[in-house]
DNA sequence: AAAAGCCCCTGGACGC
DNA sequence: TGCGTCCAGGGGCTTT
């Protein structure tokens, strides 16, 4: 599911219903998703204040009263759902951010539910259970394995063209999966890359490499390809991040970034590009669909 | 040290 | 209707 945009949607729509509210009881109802539950998870977010909800990368980071930070993935089809305590199940509750027209959760997929004095419940959801909870001092974060060696956040002012051609210098891998590396820069994942080469008019073939040395060409192509991230992410996250699959409106009336994708899953149809005439081609990089125009990126 | 596979897991779409 | 196959927004781990 979530790419940067998606869990930055996430948290603005849970952000409003943590902050400053004090978690009264948790249900964790399996022993694990992709990793096991943190200890005595329920017994140690019991009676806690969150502090505040960041972003850092694709994780959801929540401070909390005491120093410590609980930290979610939200994996590849993991969703959080806010919902009045009474609510006894999913049925109308419509989850967070990019699932404004998603069809509700299905509850046999509750694994975490966090009981708030709010009268709220905040509940995670996953089905196929690649999304994990972690909890840690947050003093301890950023020198966590999961952590330490991430790249810079896309939207900062260190994801400059200088940034990505001296971390491109010497690399034979290709584009795509560069851009896919959380070590290099993170929070993109598999659709915004294709968007943001397509936008940059870079294939997704060509070596990282090209973008490093004093060559003008070079330079130029990094300042295009960290334009082209910026702006795709950007805009996701004003469309209020994409939605794939399951969806039922065919024309979303309040946004919802697949109805922006230039590229992605648009195989076989016509280049976008005014004047291009080329047609979207997809192919796999280690074991993922990319999707580029073959005429206008080169 | 970097890169390519494999794996985790469920469910929907599609072909027969 | 049922069954097999492929595919899916993630990333860690093992092997090369």
């Amino acid at each position: 599911m979530p790419e940067l945009p998606e869990v930055e949607t996430v948290r603005r729509g849970l952000e409003l219903e943590l902050t400053g509210r004090l978690i009264t009881s948790v249900d964790q109802r399996r022993a694990d998703l992709r990793f096991p539950f943190p200890d005595e998870l329920s017994k140690r977010l019991s009676g806690r204040k969150v502090l505040d909800l960041t972003r850092r990368a694709k994780y959801l980071v929540a401070a909390l009263e005491g120093g410590d930070d609980l930290i979610v993935h939200l994996g590849m089809t993991g969703r959080i759902t806010v919902m009045d305590q009474a609510i006894n199940n999913t049925e109308r509750a419509m989850p967070l951010g990019q699932y404004a027209y998603d069809v509700p959760a299905d509850a046999r997929h509750d694994h975490l539910v966090v009981y708030l004095d709010s009268g709220r419940k905040v509940v995670y959801n996953d089905p196929r259970r690649f999304g994990f909870v972690l909890l840690m001092p947050s003093a301890e974060r950023d020198q966590h394995p999961l952590f330490s060696s991430l790249g810079v956040e896309p939207l900062s002012d260190a994801f400059d063209a200088a940034y990505l051609s001296q971390r491109a210098s010497g690399k034979i891998v290709n584009l795509k999966q560069f851009l896919m590396d959380q070590k290099i820069v993170a929070g993109l994942g598999n659709i915004y890359v294709s968007e943001a080469l397509f936008r940059a008019g870079l294939s997704p073939n060509r070596h990282a490499s090209s973008l490093s040395g004093a060559r003008g060409q070079a330079v130029q192509r990094a300042e295009r390809l960290v334009s082209a991230v910026k702006d795709v992410l950007a805009l996701a996250i004003c469309a209020g991040g994409s939605t794939l699959r399951d969806y039922r409106h065919a024309d979303g009336s309040s946004g919802g970034f697949q109805n922006e994708f230039q590229v992605y899953g648009r195989d076989g149809l016509p280049c976008l590009r005014n004047g291009c005439g080329g047609v979207i081609t997809r192919t796999v990089h280690s074991g993922r669909a990319t999707f580029a125009c073959s005429k206008c990126q080169r």
